[in-house]
DNA sequence: TTGCCGCTCAACGTATACACTTATGGCATC
DNA sequence: GATGCCATAAGTGTATACGTTGAGCGGCAA
């Protein structure tokens, strides 16, 4: 029963055993469980995880690779410190390389992905009837995706990928209340609007002004709910 | 004398030696003494080094991080293919994080950053003049460095880094030719018209042209240079 | 009392041994 | 002759032991 991890105790034992440790300690993190700053002893992590130093050693080698952690020669580490500040300016990068993306994406997508996009974007109105968070959440990640491919620079398309995930480990709750769906599907409307006039630059601004308000939104959500 | 290390006869032990080793394998890698694709033994690879495999399984991690190496598990690693596609894929990213960092850091760059920055510019004249390509190398990564940190967004200068570094990894020879100094510089120079004037927007599609004019003259010289 | 020196110990870096997985070659069968 | 299975081997993943370094602390001298 207890070996440390969280969600396995299905007997899911497959798989690398430091990719388990480092996926565990990545929602560790993610969750505020371990808090910012907090030190990681390599033989305590490996206790608890009922595993040797080894795992643990790639786990946090990747994790420093990712910037969830900092690692200092011989002193050991430290999960990262993610200041609001920091969170804030995750945010506009990400925002300034979504704004490259789609206006990348505009100038160059074929029909097939345009339609493909159409498609997507319909697909989001009876989500947001709904209300359901959690799917709209998935149709958004897939929205966005689709976007970063059509640049057709899988370069760009990787990094694009790797920061907001990146930003995802720290998206300590769930950021989208309900009235922000459809605020972030109209302004997704305004997008596709754009890219169906094939106007890159104003694509891109829309973007840009998108995420940052989603940014915002959460800011604000944090705000709201920080431990007094 | 034979270590396996390239560059440090001269007894410099110092340091870990995982770092070493992942210094020397960056370097053959970016050299092409090791092939894209190759396979490294990580048995094979400590031999070389006269080290066990742990500091060069951590090194192998690292570059996989870096991108400059591929694992898959229980399979060993390849270094990364680097077609041509790809690294103009890379270029292209950079030249648009560039282009992002010099439209942010002229609404932002304070008084101080400005006039170092100016500075820096004025610096490069006599560097120009002597032809030394070192030297403007030194330069000018002195100059798009400042450029990021202008942005006042660590994270993004962070990405900038980082990815520009990337880049460097697969030059394989000195890009810059003579003539390429001056049409540089030149660029800069139009580069600092449009912050000076404050219009961000201009200084962004320059720094976009100049980035994407570096990159093909890097091109052509592959091209000429290639092994029939 | 303060500052420096050396000691001690905890933690990391490296080496080595073992376990387990995957790939490959040969052999049997269809 | 082709295909599928099994044995063997090569190589990665993990465990553990040892070396090494940096930090904390106490003693001694100025």
């Amino acid at each position: 029963m207890e070996n440390g991890f969280e969600t396995e105790d299905d007997g899911d034992d497959r798989g690398l055993l430091s990719d388990r440790i480092r996926n565990a300690l990545t929602d560790e993190i993610a969750a505020g469980r371990l808090a910012a700053g907090a030190a990681l002893d390599e033989q305590q992590l490996a206790d608890r995880f009922g595993a040797s130093r080894t795992p643990v050693r790639e786990a946090l080698r990747q994790l420093a690779a990712g910037g969830l952690v900092e690692l200092r020669a011989r002193r050991g580490g430290v999960v990262a410190r993610m200041t609001p500040e920091r969170i804030m300016e995750m945010f506009e990068t990400v925002a300034e390389i979504e704004a490259v993306c789609v206006r990348l994406a505009t100038y160059r997508m074929t029909p097939l992905e345009r339609s493909r996009l159409i498609e997507l974007h319909e697909l989001s109105r009876p989500i947001v009837e709904s209300g359901d968070v959690n799917a709209y959440d998935s149709f958004n990640r897939q929205f966005h995706e689709t976007i970063y491919c059509a640049t057709h620079n899988g370069f760009l398309a990787e990094q694009a990928i790797a920061i907001r995930n990146r930003l995802n480990a720290f998206r300590r709750t769930q950021l989208r209340q309900g009235e922000r769906l459809s605020r972030s599907r109209d302004e997704h409307e305004a997008i596709m609007q754009a890219i169906a006039e094939g106007d890159g630059e104003m694509a891109s601004r829309r973007m840009r002004a998108h995420m940052l308000n989603a940014a915002t939104s959460l800011s604000r959500f944090i705000e709201a709910n920080k431990p007094a």
